[in-house]
DNA sequence: GCGACAG
DNA sequence: ATCTTGTCGC
């Protein structure tokens, strides 16, 4: 199977654009439902890699049992960059590759993960919100970075938090996912209230400081962007732990 | 005004 | 994100 990854209608090709883009789409983000419960279901990782060299990205969606975090189903998409990284625009250069991937995907993505931020950005509507207003879906952003944000340093043991910060107003979260080790910047994307989000960040580290999700998603789209050959595909694979 | 800044 | 070898440790 073998198809092009589409660039959205109307997707912004200047900064402007994009930024009012944000302002118009933030308005649909909902922030008042808690999400589904840590442990049920799907949780889908998503991440993107890119050969600037040959101008190509490459996204993938990787579908876990939430209760096993075992491989349920998996895509990729291969296309052109559709935007530049911007700080606080990283939406407008995953999101179209993003989304072929999971509409790849063979079966419900159920809550998603993203590698990045969610409300914790500059008008609280980073990667994760955007995702999931475009999508319906409930998402949750796990970054490695702290971005612009301040915070103070959790204490030591693996669960242990403290606010992310943006001028006083808690925007996420500092998880400590391995004890000792430096913590993942958490935030709510869409439909999953913070709380939540860090609880399933938390039941996504079993063994590492990253969400299986994101290690697994990335490790998938790294894969398909060496094996990328033509102009653009889309392919989409089910069983891992299902058969 | 000039950087820094998720990936 | 990406450029990049070896190396220490379980």
């Amino acid at each position: 199977m073998t198809t092009t990854v589409p660039i959205p209608d109307g997707w912004p090709g200047t900064e402007a654009r994009a930024r009012a883009v944000q302002e118009e789409l933030r308005a649909r983000l909902v922030r008042d439902e808690t999400g589904p419960p840590p442990g049920t279901g799907h949780v889908t990782g998503v991440d993107v890699a890119y050969d600037d060299g040959r101008d190509l990205v490459a996204a993938a969606a990787v579908v876990l049992d939430a209760a096993t975090l075992g491989v349920v189903a998996e895509a990729t998409a291969v296309g052109r960059v559709a935007f530049p990284y911007v700080p606080g625009l990283l939406a407008f250069r995953e999101l179209p590759a993003v989304l072929a991937a999971l509409e790849a995907l063979p079966v419900p993505p159920g809550l998603v993960v993203c590698d990045g931020y969610g409300l914790a950005h500059p008008r609280r509507f980073g990667l994760a919100c955007h995702l999931g207003v475009l999508t319906g879906l409930p998402t949750v952003g796990v970054a490695k970075n702290p971005f612009a944000f301040t915070y103070d340093d959790p204490a030591a043991p693996r669960g242990s938090t403290a606010p992310l910060r943006a001028d006083g107003e808690e925007v996420g979260r500092a998880l400590r996912t391995r004890d000792g080790v430096k913590p993942v910047f958490v935030s709510a994307g869409h439909r999953v209230t913070l709380d939540n989000a860090c609880a399933h960040a938390l039941a996504l580290t079993p063994a590492y400081r990253l969400p299986e999700t994101t290690r697994r998603a990335d490790a998938l789209c790294r894969r398909a962007l060496r094996e990328a050959g033509g102009a653009g595909a889309v392919s989409a694979a089910a069983g891992g732990s299902a058969r």
